[in-house]
DNA sequence: GCTAGCATAGACAGACCTGTCTGGAGAGGT
DNA sequence: ACCTCTCCAGACAGGTCTGTCTATGCTAGC
């Protein structure tokens, strides 16, 4: 994923340049996720990456098939995201709240601009790859929140998980939309008293 | 803004046809809703309404100002359908689950896409028309659920508002994305267990 | 040193999209 | 009868986008 993954030819230079192909996805992540997928022609993909055209088609084929690996890279981004913010706490119940908690991190980012898998969606025909991609990662994303459920011993962890994504979804909409980074701690708040319902009592040692 | 209000000429014909600027609106509402509004050329709408190039920019002077009023048009249409909706609810508590109740039968509306804001919004550049739209539409419901809250009793209005909101949000997102209308369902459960936190015991009487 | 492979630079075709313009038809009011 | 207003039909210009193609340069390995 970083620079330094390329061929033992990068070995010779200190900084290695980074592949055509690198450099197109590092190029259509920026401009893909600041302007939208329709916005953004391939031209101005190939001029950010200073790269020639042909090698855009000969690494991606054509420019879904580029989409398709920013949507790629978005969601093994995201899913490394979460899973590294998991690290830092121990409980299940703790680690559903942090799920939140990362959110409301990543808001702060300057460069954040909603999720990419609704934007990309809201633009691509429907049944195409973009919708199969957010399919997709949204799946993962649930089944994580479920598995944290159930080791949380929640009697049903598919319920709620289904409704602490809808707080995950709306979070980051409201964050996108009315440019509120704080919306991620009213999820969390809203999810504690969900916890509170729904998970049994806390035992009192560790 | 029903077919009815144009002149009194609507009288002399029967079935009266709407005038080119109504055909227009709905024209661009169906397919700036359903595939999005930078698919959507001026061609494919004018060709829907069946009207002439010229009465387009005759009647809304350029593509911006036909999705400001495609806009505005589900703005209005929002409003009414969530007002409407209050009125099959006596106590402010049921009003507020009343709105995820509607939105449930929003979802299994055969056309149902989504919100029309978030996808505009995830299409148009940033800080335009389209955004500003957005904003007004999302500061009305905002209010509208404040308000509601206020009635029901809420020591804090607005927070819990903005839960609520999360709630709303993330429904539409996924009954849009994952294709599934029982989110509005999990929403309105969400929505009890965040109510039966925030407000003070129910009174016994009516 | 030579060759194979990849990268660059950019012209080019074909399609599409927005917005303007011309030309004419039809209805209502005076 | 005339005039004004709205509307239809479509050509057209100017720009942008995707994708292909040609010609050239640079590097690595044999």
């Amino acid at each position: 994923m970083t620079a330094t993954t390329s061929t033992a030819a990068g070995a010779a230079r200190p900084a290695a340049r980074p592949s055509a192909r690198e450099r197109l996805l590092t190029a259509a992540d920026e401009l893909f996720y600041r302007e939208g997928v329709q916005s953004v022609g391939i031209d101005r993909i190939i001029e950010h990456a200073g790269v020639a055209k042909a090698s855009l088609y000969n690494a991606f084929g054509n420019k879904e098939g580029l989409v398709r690996a920013y949507l790629e890279l978005r969601h093994e981004r995201n899913r490394l995201r979460v899973t590294r913010a998991m690290t830092r706490y121990r409980t299940p119940r703790e680690r559903l709240l942090g799920v939140f908690e990362a959110q409301g991190e990543l808001f702060t980012t300057p460069d954040f601009n909603g999720c990419a898998f609704v934007a990309a969606s809201a633009e691509a025909p429907h049944g195409g790859s973009v919708e199969l991609a957010a399919g997709e990662y949204r799946h993962w994303l649930r089944g994580f929140l479920t598995d944290l459920a159930a080791e949380a011993g929640a009697p049903d962890p598919e319920a709620l998980a289904r409704r602490l994504h809808l707080l995950y979804d709306g979070a980051t909409l409201s964050a996108r939309m009315d440019r509120d980074p704080t919306a991620a701690a009213t999820a969390r708040a809203a999810a504690v008293t969900l916890l509170d319902a729904a998970l049994p009592a806390e035992p009192a040692g560790s």
